[in-house]
DNA sequence: GGGGTCGTTTGATCCATGTCAACGCCGCTG
DNA sequence: CAGCGGCGTTGACATGGATCAAACGACCCC
């Protein structure tokens, strides 16, 4: 491993370029001239304490954001106090696209650990890609494959029973957890049972009966936030209705 | 009403310069010269018929298309059959994101009348945005508030009573007939009572029971596929959840 | 170490919506 | 005009998940 340079190790740790996660982030497949132009725009980052808002619903839309650390969830309040939580995001995913369309954030994002974001101003990312054709590529990607991923939440919300929808969660946090490096099989949840139900449109008793029922046919273990999944073709079956 | 010149009259019917829809689509605020680089790049358009796809699952991505007349619904549809519709789309809206994260169409556009689309290259749109500050700003808009919208639909799937579901489905209806210069009361759904359930995650009979109870109830007038808005105030009552 | 709070688990019961079934309406076709 | 098929309505009944309630466990602060 090269050596750093001390006097400019501040700089490197926020770096797009000296990033762990370009894969996963808009700068997949830049040329190291354009990550440097890419660095320059995304140079501020911002700390968001556990359970503290990154932003609000009707908050100004300026930039966006790439979660460098921690766990976020956002959701939508309806007036009468009916959450919806409509994701949870880590490491490498992109928060606040909600906010283009109106120039306003229309949900809110909170963090479920302590977190940090690389801020994207938005008008400069714009400006950057309409110079760097890749880039421009890689956000529109970004955008879609969010749409698509929200379609997949509706066939959750509209069609799934109960446990489908919890083993199809488990399943996409597993895949997203190795997909940077962790353990698929064993994770901590950031979010309580609550918020979980709010996802999957249940309550948290449902949720939490789904939970144990999969202990007692062990698929999974369970012990209050530490999961530990023990048979994936299990909980694959169940998605796919063989049950029953 | 003007007189049409014979021999250009063909061009003008196709141009997004002469296009009715300005306002709804990609083309708002540009100006003449940038209207007129759209035009040719949305040169052709398509016909499809009553039932007949736009595009399927796992279709190569090429284009996004531009509902000019006619009504689609989207879906998704599970191994074992369930289906998902994720979206009716009407004139000026965009149909065919989903597709640019992998190249491929990850749902279904199915024509619910005879349909005709503006077909917009994918790669030409990326290019000439790079050259047209406002259409690329324009376009990120049009995704984004998919987001949102997306987003909305989440809220009715995960939160509210078959009832709510159907007000907020009949209000929304409301809304986009009357921005496209429609009567905002009264119209004519092109979709069945199980597409409309499988849209708000509902069994169509539940979809005709809340229908009939509607109707008892003053709020709406129901003949089968014709549908006229009585009481207004009265549906947005039963969304904010003022009912019992 | 004790007490309080928040999140979770579990049980008992209820109810909104699903399921199953019959019938009716409407438009199409021969 | 008759018959047929697709769609919609309505009724009776079943059930998955919601609701209400109690107790437990983990963690934090004093």
């Amino acid at each position: 491993m090269p050596q750093a340079i001390p006097v400019s190790l501040a700089s490197i740790k926020v770096a797009c370029s000296q990033c762990s996660l370009r894969e996963l982030c808009l700068s997949e497949g830049l040329s190291n001239e354009d990550l440097q132009k890419l660095d320059e725009l995304v140079g501020a980052r911002r700390k968001v304490r556990r359970g503290q808002n990154l932003y609000r619903v009707g908050d100004n839309f300026e930039a966006i954001y790439a979660v460098r650390t921690g766990f976020f969830k956002t959701d939508v309040i309806m007036e009468d106090g009916r959450e919806q939580v409509t994701g949870f995001q880590m490491t490498g995913e992109i928060l606040g696209m909600d906010g283009i369309g109106t120039e306003i954030h229309n949900c809110n994002a909170v963090a479920l650990e302590d977190s940090e974001v690389c801020i994207i101003p938005f008008a400069q990312l714009e400006t950057l890609s309409r110079e760097i054709t890749t880039l421009q590529h890689n956000f529109h990607k970004v955008m879609s494959r969010e749409i698509v991923r929200d379609h997949g939440l509706m066939m959750l919300l509209g069609t799934m029973r109960a446990e489908e929808r919890l083993a199809a969660f488990l399943l996409n946090l597993s895949q997203r957890f190795t997909a940077r490096g962790y353990s698929p099989a064993e994770f901590h949840l950031r979010m309580t049972r609550e918020e979980i139900g709010s996802y999957l449109g249940l309550k948290l008793e449902t949720v939490s009966r789904a939970f144990s029922r999969f202990q007692e046919e062990g698929l999974i273990g369970v012990q209050q936030k530490h999961i530990r999944i023990l048979d994936i073709p299990g909980l694959k079956k169940i998605l796919s209705h063989q049950q029953s």
